[in-house]
DNA sequence: TAGGCCATCTGGTCCT
DNA sequence: AGGACCAGATGGCCTA
């Protein structure tokens, strides 16, 4: 865990400090902006905890360092369609279970999916923009 | 040294 | 009133 900023404290900051007519009033008021501060951290810390877990189970094929938050959900969300799109396709060819499994199994392999591999240029990136077929903006996902 | 990523603080808003 | 959530600001760390 990274070390806290040494600049900023619990008790509020230099630049808000409270306007407050009586030493209670401004001991409330920094009491309150502490607890905040110690329930914001808290609930960052359950966030963190869950972008762990998500890492866990997403593929991350090629990247010898951990994904960044906003990766993370990139591979989560482009997993998912491609599982999707296996589900899907099974249930059209109507394929026994395991037979099924064998073909499609390939489906999520590094080199049949370059869209989960590691980029390194901003070209690469845009070949898995373009072959990924996701849309942040539009909020709009395609199998 | 610039840029990316991250942790933390903070004030605003909404909800209970 | 107080908690949860969010977004903006800020500064530290790391890497190319």
């Amino acid at each position: 865990m990274k070390s806290r900023r040494p600049s900023c404290t619990d008790s509020g900051s230099e630049s808000s400090e409270p306007d407050s007519k009586s030493p209670e009033k401004y001991e409330t008021v920094t009491r309150r902006r502490s607890a905040a501060n110690a329930r914001e951290r808290k609930r960052m810390q359950g966030l963190n905890t869950a972008f762990d877990s998500l890492r866990k189970v997403v593929p991350q094929w090629g990247q010898d360092k951990q994904l960044s938050k906003y990766e993370t959900l990139q591979m989560a969300l482009s997993y998912i369609v491609a599982l999707n799109r296996i589900l899907t396709d099974a249930r059209r060819h109507n394929a026994p279970h395991r037979q099924w499994l064998d073909l499609q199994f390939d489906c999520v392999q590094p080199e049949n999916y370059p869209c989960l591999l590691r980029y390194d240029s901003p070209t690469d990136q845009d070949y898995i923009h373009s072959s990924f077929s996701y849309q942040f903006d539009g909020h709009q996902v395609h199998a």
